[in-house]
DNA sequence: CCGGATTTGGTACTTTAGTATGAACCACAT
DNA sequence: ATGTGGTTCATACTAAAGTACCAAATCCGG
């Protein structure tokens, strides 16, 4: 039974294709006899026959390619309801000031230093303040190894 | 001239497909006013214009995803005994060349390019390049906002 | 009220990151 | 044979990040 489900899986969506591509046909036979009087209008028909199942194979040939996950491929944000509980005691350890852990929390969201200005409504020089006493507390020297840092201390979301 | 030059290499297949198109249309037409003078042939005329420019899609589909077949071929089966199993569908999806995905991985760890440089034993430019495109496929322009994304997709451990 | 810590912001400077462009090479497929 | 993608590296430039040092305003406990 699992493997007729995975035989059915993988073509199903190409029965489904034809299955389209056959209404499709009997339809635009259909069309055709409605409003296909004037001859001048049946190039243009073709063209759009043409232009239309071009489309329609490249849609086709996308949805062929492309491994059908519609679960966290393109979406922009993973929702975190994991159980990532922070370090209540690491982050004591450090004795960050309020505006730091601010700061760290938009740095390891990938936030530029104005970016973190305009978001806290600061200016860049005071962000940069934050940034170097805060790269000291977590003994660190780059905005890459703060990120790392923060993760692995698990002081952050 | 040069600048010609470059343009045209990366137009060069776009304009030639649209050449191809345009000459086929052309034709089409031709052999309408040949062929078609049976009224009963023209339905079968416009399928086989239907089927052939459905086709013609899908190649032109095929085309421009072509890459992936080459990478995607290996990596099918992928055992995930990790704790911290990573999207491979995500992964796959951007197209990450080899060296794209060393160096990313190196990015999330907190590297600066020249530790990557040394960690790969390459020059600093060449770690420049790759990490450009791999902001361009990751649709970033930050290191920050890379390791943010890279870590919501799970394509990193 | 005083004093330390925090917060804010500035100037000046160095370092790192990032972009744009070009060139050369190789592997591989058409 | 030719073309394409990937890799490597270079130069030249701009942008962002980071450091060092300073100084003022604010907050808050003793």
């Amino acid at each position: 039974m699992e493997a007729f489900h995975r035989i059915w899986k993988k073509w199903r969506n190409l029965l489904v294709y034809g299955f389209i591509l056959g209404m499709l046909i009997i339809s635009l036979r259909l069309l055709r006899w409605k409003y296909m009087i004037a001859d001048q209008s049946l190039e243009i028909f073709i063209g759009i026959v043409a232009l239309f199942f071009m489309g329609l194979g490249v849609w086709i040939a996308m949805q062929l390619v492309k491994t059908k996950s519609k679960d966290s491929a393109n979406t922009e944000s993973v929702p975190d309801q994991e159980l990532l509980s922070i370090d209540e005691i690491a982050l004591k350890k450090l004795q960050l000031t309020k505006r730091e852990k601010e700061v760290l929390g938009l740095i390891v969201k990938g936030y530029s230093n104005l970016e973190i200005a305009e978001a806290l409504h600061l200016s860049v020089s005071t962000i940069k303040t934050h940034v170097s006493n805060l790269y000291s507390k977590l003994d660190v020297k780059r905005r890459g190894q703060a990120i790392d840092k923060a993760r692995k201390l698990r002081i952050v979301k």
